[in-house]
DNA sequence: GGAATTTACTGGCATATGCCACCAAATAGA
DNA sequence: TCTATTTGGTGGCATATGCCAGTAAATTCC
């Protein structure tokens, strides 16, 4: 039964909610990096920027969590952010183990500059998918995301 | 205005539709590979083989069209199941240029292995999200992926 | 206070993805 | 037919992510 009948019978994507996440995920980038794009910097650190921005001089840690990504994963990513300047990592004080995260004076700079591309982008999907629809989608996403989901995913039993 | 208030102020993937799906995508990535983990296969991994064992030895071209990604990102992906044995590439008939994919024998096993195992995942899914907007869901992500979504984010003018 | 355990990061390795430069085959044009 | 252009793929380079094995600092337990 491996090979269906002939051409396009089914995809995965209509069946797994993992792959159809990625895929979307794949465009997604591509739209939003066309859109703002001649940076040179990319939509997730885009997303990284902004929410550093947003934050308070979040721990790795919490930021990583924030973010829903790994710590060591989120360590690597911020990498090239500070290698260019954008981003610096600072001890805690209490804490020796703690390294905090926030924008360079750079970093404000691009972030709001970024900031502005983005919104052209958003604005298109917007108008695309529905303005209602797209903040309710965001919701949904954000409920997946979330530690109460992974809870009721995992958990229940 | 850099730092907020204090602390979570804001998020970026509230606002931000390229993130939220990105977010999403990585709790989703880690959830389903708990779930399916022992195999040491990837969840991206068990896209591609399902995709390729649906079609019908498609062209990389197509099998990139389809699931949305970069050729070169295909190419790349495929290694390490070509290197494994799960997946060979083969030439087309006619045309010289093209390679065809498909699953080998191996590969047809550990898919059918992996589909019962996903299937559980995409069970907790379901439970933890509801059966009818999962799928609903999943079509909506379809749409975001198609061309004619990023037609009209692009094009409309 | 000192050993055992936990916590926050780092570095190495592997996959996931994309862009660009290049190559070869196929096709359009003259 | 010969040349210019288009197409389908490959390889190199860079970022995105995650796992695992340390490492050092903090906390817990005698």
């Amino acid at each position: 039964m491996t090979d269906k009948i002939d051409g396009k019978d089914d995809a995965i994507w209509l069946h797994c909610s993992n792959s159809a996440v990625r895929r979307a995920s794949r465009q997604l980038n591509q739209l939003y990096e066309d859109a703002m794009g001649d940076t040179g910097l990319k939509g997730t650190q885009f997303s990284l920027l902004s929410q550093i921005g947003f934050s308070n001089k979040p721990s790795l840690k919490v930021l990583a969590e924030t973010m829903v990504m790994d710590l060591s994963a989120l360590g690597h990513t911020l990498k090239p952010l500070i290698r260019d300047g954008l981003v610096e990592l600072f001890p805690d004080d209490k804490d020796k183990r703690v390294k905090r995260v926030r924008l360079t004076q750079a970093g404000v700079a691009i972030q709001r500059d970024l900031t502005g591309r983005w919104r052209i982008a958003q604005d298109r999907f917007d108008a695309a998918f529905g303005q209602e629809k797209s903040e309710e989608l965001r919701h949904t996403l954000a409920f997946i995301a979330s530690p109460e989901f992974a809870k009721a995913f995992e958990g229940d039993a």
